[in-house]
DNA sequence: AAAAATATATTACAAGTGTAATATATTTTT
DNA sequence: AAAAATATATTACACTTGTAATATATTTTT
């Protein structure tokens, strides 16, 4: 798999729209990010148009306007973040990080149980 | 607790040897990052000014020379990143990505004794 | 004490980011 | 087909970041 690109914070807001709903047109899009965000159309455009430019989505024309779809996986990126997460935060061990989580009471009794059954699982 | 401020990748890396071992001088921090980057020293330097204008760390003199000190506590900072991390990828929930990590297949067996030991004590 | 060496401070600069305004093209309404 | 509305493209701008170079201050050597 190509190297993915590098996307900002508030590109990856539109990310997950556009992972979500997919094709989506910059009218939904944009609707979707107000409910949320106080952002400018401008501003969401912009970012829309980064993130076409820097290879993560495309569009084509769905009737007479513009309909965008991801091109990157978001499983995949997720993944990846994850895993570069860990290595700066936790020198790339997920136990360190639960643990961490533990030890400062960040987890419910509910969190642990479930965290149990999911590994019992896997 | 007061905000902490935002420290960028390469500034992390500073702290993290700021954090380790504390007080050190400017030459130490030089070294001990010329062990695993090519970073030029002035580039050193510049990250630790950053640093120290943004309230992450400060110095005194020691004999004729500084010393630094970090003024931010490194498990509350790993803690509040992770938190964001897992509030911008996973819903906040440290589960889903323990789940992802297992669906995925990157942990190995050994790691999911180590996870279930660690839960059973937490 | 001058000169050399070393440490610290100031300035630089391009790429990326969050934020949007202005300009142009296209579609819809009159 | 003009005018109005809407969609898309281009330009802007300050702040942060990674990367240093230049300048000044301080300490050490001669």
């Amino acid at each position: 798999m190509e190297n993915l690109p590098k996307i900002s914070d508030a590109e990856f807001e539109i990310m997950k729209i556009i992972w979500d709903k997919n094709p989506i047109s910059t009218n939904e899009i944009v609707e979707t990010v107000k409910k949320t965000s106080s952002q400018n159309v401008r501003t969401i455009q912009t970012l829309i148009s980064r993130l076409e430019k820097k290879g993560a989505i495309s569009h084509k024309k769905e009737g007479k306007l513009y309909v965008y779809l991801p091109l990157i996986d978001k499983n995949e990126y997720i993944s990846k973040k994850s895993t570069s997460f860990l290595d700066k935060f936790y020198n790339g061990a997920i136990n360190r990080m639960v643990m961490n989580f533990i030890e400062n009471d960040m987890l419910t009794d509910d969190d642990i149980a479930t965290l149990k059954n999911i590994l019992d699982k896997g």
